[in-house]
DNA sequence: GGGCGGCTTTGACACCAGTCAAATCCCCGT
DNA sequence: ACGGGGATTTGACTGGTGTCAAAGCCGCCC
């Protein structure tokens, strides 16, 4: 398992001079490997392995053998959990430099896939573990980011547990807004929206239906106006946004 | 702030033999404690402190200083998320040896409170955060116990966004079983529920209307049987609850 | 340019869970 | 035993969101 990885990508290194793969690496500045030296990085470096999957494929399934985590260092993901019935949920998105996998679980209860063309810097589960026990400082940053995950995972489960479907619409484009917001002329802010009505629905909790006819409503309110031709569209109406997200 | 935990409190260590509190103390298999030598966990005795909080205590408010960590010793908590008009959501619940806590944050982002009365050993954050950083053993304890807990909060949010009443019930019945779950003699499971109604639907993101018609629907079926006088009841089809969970 | 297919929007309707209200249960102190 | 009060249960009704269905839009390939 550790020897694929070995054998693939073996950039020689230098102690104490990052590799250059990872000079290189967009995702650096806010992945677990930011908080590393040059020194350190290069044990990470030993057992990773770049790996750029196409949109909509499955990095692991629910269910199969969990034999690999990563950094994304560029692209988007999804982490969906769902019933046998086939009902979904995405319970998280993965965003450049974040963590993806499951630590310390032989099998993988939740699938990954990309939602756009994705590169990853993959490691066997096992051996990043093992790197883990030797670098405390990796340790204390993964500690951080899951800490994060735990307090946005619970802010949205409040969202799914009870606010209505115009007020979780709401503070996702709020969210987006906040993550990728670009001013635009007229006072608005323009933002891209990364996934589809679909998407969305399986990230709120809701049904494409009631996702198209929520942000239809906004459309006409002129809290939101669409861009023709991409995903993107503008929010006008930020405050109203704000306003809808908290009732009084 | 560290003053009052060292002034009171305070029983002699020796180094390598584990203060006479952490001895006794019941919670220590299965907390943060457990991964710890006598002589690591006099380092987390020196910070910590006795409290007994009764029922329906306030720990620590949302919006309000973040001055404190804790263990739990014994008792029961609930974590709880609000919306700004009041609307709430229990986001996690907390048993002897669980962590108490938002490390890192300055400023709390939800509300802790018991739901009986509870013993808990708490820390000064700033302390407890620092001896983290002496003590990697614990701090892997405490990721592994974070990673527990997204776990958790994600299976939860298939729960809230996909689930229907009488499904998130029946997990929710299913999850006490595996908990605390006795054998009874009619080839029953014993089981306690802990929380009242109120509490049981803001776990699960319901009213209590529809909580207290759901378990009538159990009964009325067999599934349940209520004791008298207190909260406990026995479930009679273990497996037909599953069926629930699980539907086709 | 035409047409196919997926994504999105819109409409009509059903139903689950919420709301409001009242009755019942039960714990507890007098 | 009696009475008060909170928790729980039950009932009647409403409304928001899901379901099913059809139309529209748009990119893409032939």
């Amino acid at each position: 398992m550790l020897t694929d990885a070995l054998l693939l990508d073996r950039t020689p290194t230098v102690p104490g001079c990052a590799p250059a793969r990872c000079q290189a690496c967009k995702a650096r500045g806010n992945s677990l490997c930011a908080a590393m030296g040059d020194g350190e990085i290069s044990a990470l470096h030993a057992i990773g392995r770049r790996r750029s999957l196409p949109a909509g494929q499955v990095f692991n399934w629910a269910g199969d053998q969990n034999n690999h985590c990563a950094t994304v260092v560029e692209g988007m993901l999804k982490v969906t959990a769902s019933t046998e019935d086939g009902r979904e949920q995405i319970v998280g998105l993965l965003f450049p430099g974040d963590f993806v996998g499951e630590l310390f679980e032989e099998d993988a209860t939740l699938t990954v896939s990309t939602l756009c063309d994705t590169d990853l810097c993959t490691y066997p589960r096992a051996a990043f573990e093992r790197t883990l026990e030797d670098h405390p400082r990796m340790e204390r940053m993964l500690l951080r980011r899951t800490l994060a995950a735990l307090g946005d995972a619970r802010s949205r489960m409040l969202a799914l547990g009870r606010r209505n479907a115009k007020e979780r619409i709401a503070g996702f484009l709020l969210d987006l807004v906040e993550r990728t917001g670009q001013p635009a002329g007229n006072g608005g802010v323009r933002i891209a929206i990364p996934i589809s009505r679909g998407e969305m629905a399986d990230y709120l909790g809701l049904t494409i239906e009631t996702v198209s006819r929520q942000l239809s409503q906004l459309k006409a309110s002129g809290i939101l106006a669409f861009a023709k031709g991409d995903r993107g569209c503008t929010v006008l109406g930020e405050e109203r946004l704000r306003a809808i997200l908290n009732p009084a």
